[in-house]
DNA sequence: AGTTGGGTGTCAATGATGTAACAGAAGGCC
DNA sequence: GGCCTTCTGTTACATCATTGACACCCAACT
């Protein structure tokens, strides 16, 4: 068990599960639920609680044995683990509607992503003000990051320049990169990259759905309607059909 | 081996490489490429050649076995599988930042996803035009979906609303449900669902991120910088860290 | 024709992930 | 206090995904 990368033997599948309890968690916290038990907080996710017990696990000791999660001791433990237990700055490159749209979402200051700047290099978009932020020249990138020891960057540019970007925010010392253009990037070692390819997402989905219109095909067209179904997390944790 | 969800026993895992494949094959098309060994494609994904052959057996001969694959016969095929080969009619419904920010990502239809509706119910968004189409009412909904045949359906309304419109949108006819929503849907049997959720990337990012500082600090501040190291998919096909 | 080099399709082995089973801790109840 | 229920931590197992190995195919060249 000790070929990880980079030492951290913690599996894929369990880190983005993480996220998800720490959601659901925060949910029940917010309505005053005190304690919960693996099998609650699982079904709720319509996962298996072993499941989540063993995700648990590798980090160890979130509650005795015997006695039920403790919704107030779990929420900042998963926000240790993950890493937001304090803020962690992230920046915008890329003010097109994409970016716009990320600066103005409020929720990823709420979740520990404040967006500490936003920069673009078209001049026209250059001084505009979103959330009270204006929109900066790309060259002040550096010099912002340093400045708010920035630590995400975020890509909402075009695919052809992606790879530039992704070299100046390494430069600056970003250390994270969330990129969003249909790239494969080059990274340094010791640079944390993640794609949100939304293309990819929805063709995934346009082959569930093709399959979907064939099946209706074959069985009559008369068809079953089936009782509710569940929907659910699975794999990465995005797609299932039912 | 059949125990598959709805007969089809694609692994997921295959099928989230299928529009990567498609992309890069698309690129090598449009650079004037014929033919493409298993190798050549595999590595520019950096993925295993043997991987990619192994995908390539669930939907069998895209070439005579002693022969590269073909770019031209590719994508047409990979089209067809990933159910693309004709344009599939999309809505859009939450015309927020987020939504006109994918309403005017013009890959969309590039891609094979034409909007062909969006909808929102607040009366200051209806009527505004992103891309020569009007936000509508999203009272018309049911009938711009029966009109236009739309099959997938984008949710980019806050989570407290997704659910509803979840179920306006497979009353009217829907097929697949791409959300935005930090919301687990509840949807009926024969409805394919794809979460798209920005925060859980992000935090996954940041678990990365946060073990990167942590092994900073451990070995000496003054640290090797290695060679650049690689990027790619990986898991459904979206983070590592080089 | 024979042979060589590169190619795919296919299967077997390995590794990762998900699931179930179980031993033992903690509290409630008699 | 002893018993019973509920629950977790942990380990063993089953399932799924990735990688490696190899047989056979095809064209080109000798």
């Amino acid at each position: 068990m000790r070929k990880k990368r980079k030492g951290y033997d913690v599996p894929e599948a369990t880190i983005h599960r993480l996220p998800l309890y720490l959601e659901k968690l925060k949910l029940l916290q917010a309505i005053g639920v005190e304690d919960v038990s693996s099998r609650q907080l699982a079904e709720s996710l319509d996962i298996k609680a072993s499941q989540l017990r063993h995700d648990f696990h590798y980090f160890g000791g979130f509650s005795r044995p015997g006695r039920p999660y403790q919704v107030e001791k779990l929420v900042p433990a998963l926000e240790k683990i993950i890493g937001i237990d304090e803020p962690v700055p992230t920046i915008i490159v890329g003010a097109g509607h994409l970016g716009q749209a990320l600066a103005n979402y409020q929720n990823l200051a709420l979740q520990g992503f404040p967006v500490c700047g936003i920069f673009d290099v078209n001049p026209r978009l250059i001084g505009l003000e979103i959330r009270g932020q204006p929109i900066r020249d790309m060259e002040e990138m550096p010099r912002v990051v340093k400045e708010k020891n920035a630590l995400i960057g975020v890509i909402t540019v075009p695919a052809q320049y992606a790879q530039e970007v992704a070299d100046r925010m390494v430069e600056a010392g970003i250390v994270g990169i969330f990129n969003f253009a249909p790239t494969d990037l080059k990274l340094p070692e010791g640079v944390a990259l993640r794609n949100e390819r939304m293309a990819v997402g929805l063709m995934a989905l346009s082959f569930r759905v093709k399959c979907i219109l064939e099946s209706r095909l074959q069985h009559s067209p008369a068809d079953e309607v089936g009782p509710p179904g569940e929907s659910a997390a699975e794999g990465d944790g995005n797609d299932q059909v039912s």
